[in-house]
DNA sequence: AAAATGTTTGAAATGCATTTCATTTAGGTG
DNA sequence: CACCTAAATGAAATGCATTTCAAACATTTT
């Protein structure tokens, strides 16, 4: 409110009787300046409510110590995404940057061309960037990648990835949930989810070459499923109950919500899970356990992603080129 | 990768033949430069890969277009917050600032102090703040607002609040639900939640005096759980359920998280919801209409609370000073 | 054609902190 | 005590864009 002038370093140094250098240094911690004049400047700055201005320091030192951390809100301009479990890796990013002193820039780009991106670079808003998801932004994120921009992404690792992907083995994914609805018994197997992203493409492998090793005789289908909400899937769900004469006995969803929103569809349906139907879903988000009954899940270790996506980035922002960094995957087996 | 010099307004204005504050103002859309001019300016711009430092800019505006929003990820050093609803409203607010073309730098402070938040304006790292959730951060809060830091709350409006406050009628959402159980017969109506958060008391008298106006012989129970995760929720039911001789024939969760906690118990202590016992939530979350049974609950207007919080800050930095808001609080009705 | 007005443009000052390099001070040695 | 080295400090240059104020140019008006 009041409007006088802002405290300026300068304006420390006077009354610290230094110089604006020694400050300066005092206070970003350099060991070149002595113990007894740094505490006299820490002191004094803190009585001045006075905080280095981050903007004066980012344009001088020209590094922003900001990630730009991209969310897709809003794929498929289908509403929001709301699936909590990016909700826990939006957290555990931004714990793990906290942890290094990094500032979170989170950016909902509209558009979604490189532009949006690369606009932040170069306007130095943040140094990095950590995108959330690949989604259909694959040949984008090649492009910006093929810029030289410093990213990880969460998502699936192809091996000619020009960038660093961290992810869960989705492959891996697939195949155990494909071996538990198997050892279930399960004979005509459903997959439900937008296999045109590579992760959940991956997953639909997994579960198929489970199926192929045990020269099984099981039926695997595929509903395409365009859109992440649970009213999607729940509608998905019923025109495929609809159709089909021979009603599935065993389902694996792209995603936990998925999974619930069938279970909420074969339930009005009148029919039972696990009795008549198993259900598989992905990412054990925290509800997985509460539901009911309780589902059956592939966990990803979303605390460590966290962590292991911001440290591959600052080893990028470092001039090094990490590889891709998988993170653990297990099947976490309920009542469905 | 390429480490040459970056691309200036100097170069910008020397390629395109004018001066440094001609681009600068072209680059801003001033009306004072020829279209012509400005034209051929832009052109340059563009085919430079250039963008205005924003470092630099907001360095000279003394201004940053950059709200910060602080999001309390691990309250009660419980693990994360990971309700959806959060996430919604996440959403909602990085909605309304990119359309305002507002950055958003998120903060999910370690030290809950004033400090944290001061030093983010002392150094100029943002305009303002929107703080969701008040918590037990309303001290706080109280403190930061008192030193004419510009910030707008996600929580329950106290009239003495001397911030703006945006949040439903956490009173009426109280009655609804009271209503609701009442109207469905209970007699035996317990409240879950930390009623020490301000929101969540006010549920609770909301509840109460539903019941007090009906005269009715009802007893109003309440489980204090001082933290907000499925696990603390279901192990308190158990804990209640153990303890009660007259199991209860309604109950009013301060979450659609606690509700489905709750209802996972009474399942799995042989209980039918809603035969046996009526549960209502609060928030809506998307999960809600797609748990096993449909979850009844209070639903907040989640995407107008995004806008009027930003709204509000809004005015907030052009020198109002905005009553608080209060958002759409309505009943849904489904099976529990 | 000169005067008056309005429109574009540019030179220079400014915002605030960091860094280089030179200088001073303190400490150690012969 | 003179001399050298190491430690601490400061003057000035720098990063990049915006803003003020004055100058140049274009257009009308008399």
């Amino acid at each position: 409110m009041t409007d006088r002038r802002a405290v300026t370093m300068d304006d420390i140094a006077r009354l610290a009787k230094v110089s604006k250098p020694t400050v300066s240094r005092a206070l970003s911690g350099s060991p070149l300046v002595k113990e007894d004049t740094k505490n006299r400047v820490l002191s004094v700055a803190h009585e001045q409510g006075y905080a280095v201005n981050r903007n004066a320091q980012k344009l001088r030192r020209k590094r922003t110590n900001t990630i730009a951390v991209s969310l897709d809100f809003r794929s498929h301009q289908q509403g929001h995404i709301s699936d909590p479990f990016m909700f826990d890796l939006l957290a555990g990013v931004s714990e793990a940057l906290g942890d290094r002193n990094q500032d979170l820039l989170l950016c909902a780009p509209n558009h979604n061309d490189t532009d949006a991106f690369q606009k932040i670079l170069w306007s130095r808003g943040s140094d990095g960037f950590i995108i959330l998801g690949q989604g259909h932004r694959e040949e984008m994120l090649n492009e910006f990648a093929a810029t030289g921009a410093p990213l990880v992404v969460w998502g699936a690792g192809a091996e000619s990835a020009p960038y660093c992907v961290v992810g869960s083995d989705n492959h891996l994914g697939g195949r155990l949930a494909g071996d538990y609805l198997l050892d279930k018994g399960c004979q005509r197997i459903v997959f439900v989810g937008d296999r045109s992203f590579r992760e959940i493409g991956l997953r639909f492998s997994g579960l198929c070459s489970a199926a192929d090793e045990r020269h099984h005789d099981v039926k695997i289908d595929s509903i395409e499923l365009h859109n992440f909400s649970y009213e999607a899937a729940y509608e998905a769900a019923n025109r495929y109950l609809d159709v089909t004469e021979l009603r599935p006995d065993g389902v694996f969803a792209f995603s936990d919500t998925g999974a619930m929103a069938f279970i909420s569809a074969f339930r009005d349906a009148g029919m039972d899970v696990p009795g008549d139907v198993s259900v598989v879903g992905y990412n054990d988000i925290a509800s997985a356990a509460y539901f009911t009954p309780p589902l059956t899940t592939i966990r990803q270790d979303i605390h460590q992603a966290g962590r292991v996506l911001v440290a591959k980035l600052m080893r990028i922002l470092d001039g090094e080129t990490p590889s891709s960094g998988v993170i653990k995957t297990e099947l976490i087996a309920r009542e469905t």
